[in-house]
DNA sequence: TATTGTTATACTCTATAACTATA
DNA sequence: TATAGTTATAGAGTATAACAATA
């Protein structure tokens, strides 16, 4: 019962998040708030932080840079790959970041302060 | 943020379900109580209540048809498959349904009632 | 004409194993 | 030997389009 109401709770929420920020998922805006907070990560260390399997980020890498978001640079150690965002990238990431940010609030919209507090720290003491 | 921390919960109470329910998703599960709850049901209309494609319960009943779970039968609409749980279906989903009950004591140990009636009420708010 | 089950096909997201080039 | 990126392959889980049988 709990699992399947958190279930709808967060398809409800996704499904507003991806009507706001049209063309990149949660998980694609995380990989590219990772490379903005960390220029130059490697490939295997992104992939860490996204608690992924490094061949699980070649693809993802490829169509982020097929769209001009993301650029490839060979390290000094030259069988890494170092990441950064391109212009188009930053440009991109801080219009989702908007677009996060008034989903957000619709989301928070919905309950009072207090009880977007006492959600947070419900959710924290399943999240174990 | 809420829909990140939603995320985390319902993975960790997925990571629970599936410790708990070894080889049957919670998806599965619910195909089972729907059709031991509408004993004959056709596939579409199985389809309908699981808000899935047609063409997409094919394969999914063909594995649950292949594992003795479930049994087709022709209607006497002859378009029609009625869908019938078998022994070893009953069996399994009794089995299941009981480690779904001490899952759910397992993630409601973690709240009091009155944070789990909390929790509901406040993912109700959200799942609009 | 419309519906049911089916097939062929495809797309997303994920993983494991093995390759290559470097270290 | 060990690591980084890559490729080939696979497996869930999902969908659309088209087809045969039946209504």
């Amino acid at each position: 019962m709990l699992g399947y109401r958190l279930r709808l709770a967060q398809q409800a929420v996704f499904r507003d998040f991806a009507a706001s920020v049209q063309g990149l998922s949660p998980g694609r805006v995380g990989l590219l708030i990772t490379i903005d907070a960390n220029p130059g990560i490697t490939q295997s260390r992104l992939a860490e932080a996204a608690e992924r399997d490094r061949s699980t980020m070649v693809g993802v890498l490829d169509l982020l840079e097929a769209r001009g978001l993301i650029e490839r640079r060979r390290g000094e150690d030259r069988r890494t790959n170092g990441l950064w965002l391109t212009r188009g990238g930053r440009t991109l990431l801080a219009r989702a970041l908007r677009a996060i940010a008034r989903h957000e609030q619709r989301i928070a919209a919905r309950l009072s302060a207090a009880e977007r507090r006492q959600l947070l720290a419900l959710l924290g003491k399943i999240s174990l």
